[in-house]
DNA sequence: ATAGGGTTAG
């Protein structure tokens, strides 16, 4: 018996928002019966219209199964049931946010291709993902006056789009004269159109003409609502004027808006940003009594400032309080707090938080691990790190492997290590900069030059510009000028050009030594020549 | 039926 048509897509009908969108359509409970009895020999397929179709393309788009939204456009011109403009920008909008923009693109010109006049939707989906996905503005410039030549008027949603995006590119004159443009083709804005400029304006610090073009508004038919308030606060903000954000939320009612939790979040932001976060903590309260509680992220902010500003005893309790205020914390919180207690060197508090964070539901991440580890480390607790990397759920990643080899080496726990040389080999993790310097600054500091050298020698492209100019400090600074010039002819022989970071590094080292005013800084010059002698080559 | 706006942590 063969396969029935639609076997490929049986099974994604598992996801349920998709389920609920196949039992809406006519041909379903049919098409469901042929599933469980698998008898039939006809093609259910044949019942489903482009409205059914469409409907089903976008349940599987918002499923971010691009996949699928194909296969059922395949189907739809198998069964002669000819795409529409709905069923075509359906498929460009999947393909769209699956990252292929191209692909997208092409389908707009099959669709053209196969005589389907496009809508302004469609074109406005085209001019988003040139501007957004692609970041080609002038392309989706192009497309706006192609569709004006085909007699299709752009409408507020198009020029919005374009506007949207050319203000996040900087261009915000070219998003005023598109305004403009706009409003002389009889185009009226609304408060979307409104809301990308104004922000841009606030990023400029141009708060005056942000003031100015929401007075304004209401003369072009708008109303300002509680995003444009936002935005103003965010500009207020920037530029540290409190006392004006707290003019705009006290006269929110005669402006007829409600701060919500992001007029809050934005506030209690700026004020931490600004170093006033006993501030912060009281706006948390204001808020509270409106019923309204902080962004995930905006508490995280305010519970940084605490830490920061006042003492991490209060972000401890704001954070343990939060279950009973019923504010949604994350792990990020939790590391926030616990990296402020592990920079106090408080590594008991740190393991209580993260036996606390499994009662909260939820899952330690590289970071929390990486503070932890650090914690004891810093405290000595070697066993209780090795207890940690076997802790089920463990998630190193490159700055857990700096940790631990600088860690463990300096402690001379060097058999330890192959552990992180494990996870190094495995391609796991991919070693840094940073961790290459870690590296450098262990074989230094125990005297291990040669090995040191050898490590920027073997390196695959050779003698790597960070880790080379770290040992290059460390040279100058234990004083072997010697070493520092063979290394140096070394690389200059092989034809690598010295970046000037390495001297920058080594200079450093030579005044923090104090050598600039004795003859070995003859030495440096030559280097320096060396370094000219090279460039100008 | 389909297209567009605001805060953002380690």
């Amino acid at each position: 018996m063969p396969s029935p048509p639609w076997a490929n897509i049986l099974p994604f009908f598992r996801s349920g928002a998709i389920r609920t969108v196949l039992r809406s359509l006519n041909p379903f409970p049919r098409l469901f019966r042929w599933t469980q009895s698998a008898s039939h020999s006809f093609s259910a397929f044949q019942l489903l219209n482009r409205h059914d179709y469409h409907r089903l393309m976008l349940a599987f788009s918002q499923d971010n199964n691009c996949f699928a939204v194909l296969l059922l456009l395949s189907r739809m011109k198998e069964h002669n049931c000819k795409p529409d403009v709905y069923c075509y920008t359906a498929a460009m909008k999947s393909l769209a946010s699956c990252s292929r923009p191209w692909d997208a693109i092409a389908m707009f010109h099959e669709m053209v291709d196969n005589g389907v006049t496009p809508t302004v939707y469609c074109y406005t989906l085209l001019i988003k993902i040139y501007a957004c996905h692609l970041g080609q503005l002038d392309s989706a410039f192009a497309v706006l006056n192609w569709m004006l030549d085909q007699g299709c008027e752009p409408n507020v949603v198009t020029y919005t789009t374009l506007i949207a995006r050319l203000c996040k590119a900087g261009r915000l004159d070219d998003a005023l004269k598109l305004f403009d443009e706009m409003l002389q083709r009889g185009c009226a804005p609304d408060e979307h159109t409104y809301a990308p400029i104004l922000r841009a304006c606030c990023s400029e610090g141009k708060i005056q003409e942000v003031k100015e073009m929401i007075e304004s508004m209401p003369t072009h038919g708008c109303q300002p609502d509680v995003v444009i308030y936002n935005i103003l606060v965010y500009g207020l903000c920037k530029i540290g004027d409190f006392d004006g954000v707290e003019r705009v939320i006290s006269t929110s009612k005669e402006n007829r808006w409600d701060p919500n939790e992001v007029t809050y979040s934005t506030y209690i932001a700026g004020l931490c940003y600004a170093g006033k976060s006993e501030e912060a903590f009281y706006q948390l309260d204001g808020m509270i009594q409106k019923g309204l509680k902080p962004t995930t992220i905006g508490l995280n902010i305010l519970l940084e400032g605490i830490g920061r500003d006042m003492n991490v005893s209060t972000s401890r309790v704001l954070l343990e309080t939060c279950g009973e205020l019923g504010f949604d914390v994350d792990i990020v919180s939790y590391n926030t707090v616990m990296n402020q207690l592990c920079k106090l060197g408080r590594w008991v508090d740190v393991l209580n938080l993260f036996v606390d964070l499994f009662k909260n539901g939820l899952k330690p991440d590289s970071y929390t691990f990486n503070i932890l580890i650090l914690s004891l480390c810093k405290a000595g607790e070697f066993s209780m790190v090795r207890s940690v990397i076997n802790f089920d759920g463990f998630v190193p990643d490159v700055v857990t492997c700096d940790i631990l080899f600088r860690e463990f080496y300096m402690s001379g726990g060097i058999g330890e290590l192959s552990f992180v040389l494990n996870y190094l080999d495995r391609g796991d993790i991919v070693p840094n900069m940073f961790f290459y310097r870690t590296i450098i600054d262990c074989l230094c500091k125990s005297g291990r030059i040669f090995e040191a050298v050898d490590f920027v020698r073997n390196f695959e492209n050779g003698y790597p510009t960070d880790p080379v100019s770290r040992l290059a400090y460390w040279l100058a600074r234990m004083g072997r000028v010697g070493d520092l010039l063979m290394l140096i002819e070394e690389m200059v022989k092989k034809g690598i050009v010295l970046e000037n970071q390495i001297f920058d590094q080594m200079i450093t080292a030579f005044c923090q030594k104090g050598l600039c005013a004795t003859p070995e800084v003859s030495k440096v010059e030559f280097l320096l020549d060396r370094m000219l002698g090279t460039e100008s080559l």
